[in-house]
DNA sequence: ACATCAACCACCCGAAAGGATGATTTGGTA
DNA sequence: TACCAAATCATCCTTTCGGGTGGTTGATGT
């Protein structure tokens, strides 16, 4: 097994230094590039792609969020580890969507970002603990606003619901439960008052908000 | 600082016994109760809550993802740390949805396990690398099926795709893209001929599937 | 016996959505 | 230059939606 390559994009001239540094000095890491922008690593990293890149997110232009997103698109096998000073859930999910694997924050120390490293070389997702546990609270998002507690739907409504939820026009609906489309048209209306919403456009707005599950 | 009170649902003998033996011996962690399935965790660890409990998933005969959803309602503040050898997607993303806070395969070292202890007491969200690795793959769901590769939207198209799916009407779209209602049509039509829908609903149940986020 | 409520259905209306056809302008490219 | 795609707008037409009003039935509970 040869040396993982290892590149870094962050524009700070200390950090990037002692990250080089830091590469260098590992058993088993080599350092293959270091650029202090977006466009110069989204330009000159896919001709010597490395294994993994460890890149900042407040760039000069462009974010470190958009060239990871660039460079997961030249380069789809890149592994990305972000090393920013930003806790906040936006720029963490915006991150892994755009193809990040792991999210460090820059406290870390240096041991840790060596096993993160390795870790996201492996298959595997470092994370600072704080980020950790903010990705799994997206996941216990309680399911709200669907049914305010106020008065809950009836069985026919829930039904009727659920065929919304799933795109089915009312017609559709109508058929699937062998009522008249007037019964279902009724039932809608009263999914919406209680639901406090006027079309079925706001009901898949909020239930796709609501749920990330089926 | 008071030790960390630990519980353990296990129904494994071998393995809660040695739980038990691990935290009884290690320094800061005071071993409070262990219950072989989720009944009994149900009805008896709320008489003495402890602050963190390690859960098994395969119980005897409601799942450990059933205990910890009990759990979680009876007492929010309690920590669930899963600690399983089910590693499929399914049984990760319903256990982090009951309100379990960390994700340990069973294969973890003693260390490992009691280092998580620690992480998921002072809010962090332990997961092992195979298991963070797919709740962060889950983020990345590939955006697909909008714009099949076939025929890219344009400019244009895409800017009303994008108040489509924010829930605006037709009417509103016009509004905000200085244009009439009659354009704002003409776009929907292409739209939906480039992804092959007949409707606003199927392109919101289309978008909010492909993508998790706004 | 009476009240209540879910479920069912009908008719009406206006607004929005969806589809077809055709036209004009503009900018870039063969 | 000639051509083409994108963007703009219009007109016509049908269906669907959302909302209002009203009614019948059956089960439940007081």
């Amino acid at each position: 097994m040869s040396d993982l390559r290892i590149s870094i994009v962050e524009d700070n001239n200390d950090l990037r230094d002692t990250l080089q540094k830091l590469i260098e000095n590992e058993l088993g890491l080599k350092f293959v590039s270091a650029y202090s922008n977006a466009e110069d690593a989204i330009r000159r990293l896919p001709k010597n792609v490395p294994d993994v890149v460890i890149m900042d997110i407040h760039l000069p232009f462009r974010s470190g969020i958009d060239c990871t997103r660039a460079l997961k698109d030249l380069c789809p096998d890149l592994r990305v580890l972000i090393l920013t000073v930003y806790e906040n859930s936006d720029n963490i999910f915006d991150a892994l969507k755009a193809g990040a694997s792991g999210y460090l924050l820059k406290r870390s120390s240096p041991s840790e970002i060596l096993s993160a490293i390795s870790d996201i070389a492996e298959g595997g997702a470092p994370m600072s603990s704080r980020i950790a546990s903010q990705v799994v609270a997206s996941f216990q998002k309680t399911t709200p606003t669907l049914e305010p507690e106020g008065d809950p739907l009836s069985e026919r409504e829930t039904e009727v619901l659920g065929y919304l939820t799933k795109g089915y026009s009312g017609k559709e609906i109508a058929d699937k439960m062998f009522v008249s489309i007037n019964t279902v048209k009724t039932h809608l209306k009263h999914i919406y008052q209680k639901l406090h919403v006027r079309s079925r456009t706001e009901i898949l707005l909020r239930y796709h908000d609501a749920n990330r599950d089926s």
